[in-house]
DNA sequence: ACCGGTTGTGGAACCGGTTGCATGAGCCTG
DNA sequence: CAGGCTCATGCAACCGGTTCCACAACCGGT
C-alpha cells in the first residue's frame, strides 16, 4: 500500500510538496502538480483515511438516523445522500433509532465522536429531543421543521390539501383521512391542510387514526372507513393506503377511492385515483447538500428550510 | 474533547499505561484500570476513532454492498448487520451497487482502502466478479453461494419446493411460478426445486419470467396468470405477488392462490395461502458474525456457508 | 544595485492513539 | 543472599497524512 512518502520521493519531492500538489493544486507549481499526479497515479496511490482524518479533525464521515429500515420513505432518502456523500469523498454511515424515547440520545451522543454531521429523521419525537440530538454536531432535519433547526421537509402537507380538492371536484362528498401514526410532525401538517381544503370546499371529513405506517394497519382500517360511508380515503403513508386497498378489494368494495403515490398508481393502471410523488432522493440529496454547505462554513450561518413541492397527479 | 493524554494525566500514569489499562485490562494492574477508568468517566472520554485507526492500521467499517434499497428483502439485512456492527464497535457504511456490471468492481475497489471487510450481496452478477470483488478485503456473501467463498444464505430454494408440495396436496394442479431477476442466482435455485417439487407430485408447472422483483412487474404477469389457467401461483418475490394478487383481485378473480411472505398473509387475514418467513435480520446478523470471524482470525480458515432454514407456513 | 513582495518548497511539529522495548520493583528459588 | 522471573509501567517510535513557518529564488519597481 503506497504512502504518501513513496508518491513524494518518486516525484523527487517532499511529503509537504505532494500533500499540496495532491490536496490544494494552487499552492503547488504547475509542473510540480504534473510530476507528483504522474507519481501517485503509477503507485496506485489513494490517501489513508484515517490519517487524512486524524490530521484534519475530520472523519469525513456523516450519519444518516432513521427510525427504521422497513419504511420505504426513508429508503429512498437514504440513496440520495449516500450518492451525494459519495460525490464528495464522504462515508454515509446508518443508524436506526426513532428517537422517540430520551434513551436513544445516547446512542446518538456515542455516534456524534465519529461523524461530523447527522442527517435526521425523527418523524415522532418532541421538538426538545430532536434539539438536543442536534447539539452535538452540525446536523440537517429531514422531512419535518423545527424552529431554528436547519431542514429539507417534503411539502406533503399541500399536497394533501390537494388530494382533497382533487376529490371533491370530482364529486365526492364524504372523505376519510387515516391518520399516521401518533405524535408526527407529517401528520400534524397534513391534518391542517385537510381540514382547511376540506372545510374550504365544503366536503364532510372523517379522520381516522392514529395508525402506524404498515400494510397491516391499512387492512384495519376498512372497518372504519366502510363505516363512514366514505367514497375517498386519503391515507397518511402509501403501505396504510395498499393495505386498505387490498382489503376493500377482497371484500369486492370497489367504489371507494383510495389516494396512493404516482409509482402505485401507474404500474396497476388506475384511472381517476389521484396520486402524490414525493421524490425521496432529491430529498436526500438536498439535505446531504445543505450538511455540506454548513459543514463548509467557518461562522454560523442563520438556519434554512428547503420545502420541497409535491406534485400530484 | 478529552484525550487520552488528559485521561492518563488525571490518573497519575502515562499515555501508554491508560492505553492498556482502557483496551487490555489484564496487561495493567486492577488497582490502575480501575483508577484510569474513572478518570475517562469523569471526563466523558471517548476514543478518537481515526487515532485508534490509524495506530492499528484497521478502519473499523464494515461496507454493505446492496444492489438497491428499494427492495424489502435487503432492508432487513442491513438492520441485522447494522445491530451486530454497533454490538461490536464497528460501523457499517452502505454502498450501493448491483455488481452487474465490470464498471461497478472500480467503485468496490476504491470503497475497499476505507473499510476492514465487505458484506455483499449480488443477486445477479457472474460468480468471477463476485470473485473480484470479494479479492480485495474479507467478504462475506450474502443469499448466494460461490464456490471457494464464505456465505449466509436464506434457503429459500427448499422453502419455495415445500410451497409447490403443498399447493399439490391442497389439490391444484396447475401451478406458475414467476420467475425473478434474469440471471439471478437465487432464482436458479429456486427453479430447480421447484421442478424437482411438482415431477415428483405430478403438478403441471409453467415457468415464466425473468421479472424484476417490483410491484409494476406483478402486475404485469396478470395475463399469463391467466392464460397459464393456474390456480396457484408461486412468485420470486413478494413485491411480484403483491402486485399479481392486486391485480387479480381488481379483475375479479378471486380463485387464484398466491403464495406470499407470513407478515403480508398474515395481516391480510387470509387463509389457504400458503406463505415462507425469511428472516433477513437473522440473514444479516449471521453474516456480520462470519465476518467478524474472518477478521478475527489471524489465518486463513476454510471458507464456510451458513444456510438458514425458511420455514413455511 | 537594492528592496519589498510574491511564489514554491522543505523541515518539522502535530493529530491521538498503540505497541515494542527497556527499566525497575518485588518475589521466588536454589 | 544472589540470580532469575514476572509484572507493571514509562519512554519513544510509529501510523500517514496536513499545515505552520522559515527560507530561498525570483519578480518588478525605484
Amino acid at each position: 500500500m503506497p504512502t504518501l512518502a513513496d508518491v513524494a520521493a518518486l516525484a523527487g519531492v517532499s511529503k509537504a510538496t505532494a500533500s499540496r500538489a495532491l490536496g490544494r493544486p494552487d499552492l503547488a507549481a504547475p509542473e510540480t502538480v504534473a510530476r507528483v499526479r504522474a507519481a501517485a497515479e503509477q503507485l496506485g496511490f489513494v490517501p489513508n483515511r484515517a490519517a487524512t482524518q486524524l490530521a484534519r479533525g475530520r472523519t469525513g464521515v456523516v450519519a444518516v438516523v432513521v427510525p427504521t429500515l422497513d419504511n420505504t420513505f426513508f429508503t429512498p432518502i437514504i440513496g440520495g445522500a449516500q450518492a451525494r456523500a459519495a460525490d464528495s469523498g464522504m462515508q454515509l454511515t446508518i443508524a436506526v433509532h426513532s428517537l422517540e424515547h430520551a434513551a436513544q440520545l445516547a446512542a446518538v451522543e456515542q455516534l456524534a465522536h465519529q461523524v461530523d454531521g447527522f442527517l435526521l429523521t425523527a418523524p415522532r419525537g418532541s421538538d426538545e429531543i430532536v434539539r438536543a440530538a442536534a447539539s452535538f454536531k452540525p446536523t440537517v432535519l429531514i422531512d419535518r421543521e423545527v424552529e431554528g433547526m436547519t431542514s429539507a421537509v417534503a411539502d406533503t402537507a399541500t399536497a394533501f390539501g390537494a388530494l382533497v380538492t382533487w376529490f371533491v371536484e370530482k364529486g365526492h362528498e364524504r372523505i376519510v383521512y387515516i391518520g399516521g401514526p401518533a405524535g408526527s410532525w407529517q401528520d400534524r401538517q397534513r391534518q391542517a391542510a385537510i381540514r382547511a381544503a376540506a372545510e374550504s370546499s365544503g366536503a364532510t371529513l372523517t379522520m381516522l387514526g392514529p395508525y402506524p405506517s404498515t400494510f397491516a394497519a391499512g387492512v384495519e382500517t376498512t372497518e372504519a372507513v366502510v363505516a363512514a360511508r366514505a367514497t375517498a380515503v386519503v391515507p397518511y403513508a402509501t403501505s396504510i393506503g395498499l393495505g386498505l386497498m387490498f382489503a376493500l378489494l377482497s371484500r369486492g368494495i370497489r367504489d371507494v377511492v383510495v389516494s396512493s403515490e404516482r409509482v402505485i398508481v401507474e404500474s396497476l393502471g388506475l384511472s381517476d385515483v389521484p396520486s402524490i410523488d414525493v421524490d425521496g432522493e432529491k430529498l436526500g440529496e438536498v439535505a446531504m447538500d445543505q450538511l455540506m454547505t454548513l459543514l463548509g462554513e467557518r461562522r454560523e450561518q442563520p438556519p434554512t428550510s428547503r420545502r420541497l413541492t409535491v406534485p400530484i397527479s
